[in-house]
DNA sequence: CCCTGATTCGC
DNA sequence: GCGAATCAGG
């Protein structure tokens, strides 16, 4: 495989949108992550963006909010026709039993009643009816996280990756968050922080 | 062990 | 220019 104007482009691309270099690895196929990341490095791109000079994978709740009003990430393209404004979240009906089992055999065939369960991104997110067992911690570092999903596609998934169901499957807005999940567990720590609570917590939450 | 990007250096 | 090997780190 060769560098091709199309291929640097995606790269250019994914490595904007702040996707790691084995994932666009993977989507250019051919190349290993070693040699994405000597492509962009050639290129003169390596600070992704304010050149903050920090690592990567920087997990935890931001790191000193010092001046900081204005968001890291401008996004410079304007991005395909993608009217992502409102952007709908979808919250998955999780069940301790089967959290998302259409998941794992989700042939594209996803339960449409979910729909119902639509909810704007807004800031401030009001105790709802439905909702409401999980606790507002949990909620505030599911929306956290989502910000920064890994969007996998269902092929791209692999036993430590999270694979919590993240916008309408019925629609191209629709991915795994594919964070890591290491603990053998199918979702990352925010999400099995929504999928998984102590029974008592729930009985408490039940009205 | 999983993963990340950064750098080196023979090709 | 390319990218495997290696380094440094979470």
């Amino acid at each position: 495989m060769s560098w091709t104007d199309e291929r640097v482009e995606t790269l250019k691309k994914m490595w904007a949108e702040g996707q790691s270099a084995s994932q666009i690895a993977k989507e250019l196929g051919g190349v290993t992550r070693n040699a994405v990341i000597g492509k962009v490095h050639r290129l003169g791109l390596s600070n992704r963006v304010g050149g903050t000079g920090g690592k990567e994978d920087e997990d935890e709740v931001m790191e000193a909010p010092a001046a900081r009003a204005e968001p890291v990430k401008p996004t410079p393209e304007p991005v395909a026709a993608a009217p992502r404004a409102p952007e709908p979240r979808v919250v998955p009906d999780r069940a301790p039993s089967q959290p998302a089992a259409t998941v794992a055999s989700n042939t594209g065939v996803a339960p449409i009643p979910l729909r119902k369960a639509i909810i704007p991104a807004g800031q401030p997110l009001p105790p709802q009816p439905s909702a409401n067992e999980i606790s507002p911690e949990a909620l505030a570092s599911v929306r956290e996280v989502e910000k920064r999903a890994k969007r996998l596609t269902l092929m791209e998934l692999t036993e430590r990756t999270c694979k919590w169901p993240i916008g309408d499957p019925a629609t191209e807005d629709f991915w795994f968050c594919g964070l890591p999940s290491q603990a053998g567990k199918p979702y990352c720590d925010a999400h099995v922080g929504v999928a998984f609570q102590p029974m008592s917590a729930r009985r408490d939450r039940r009205r």
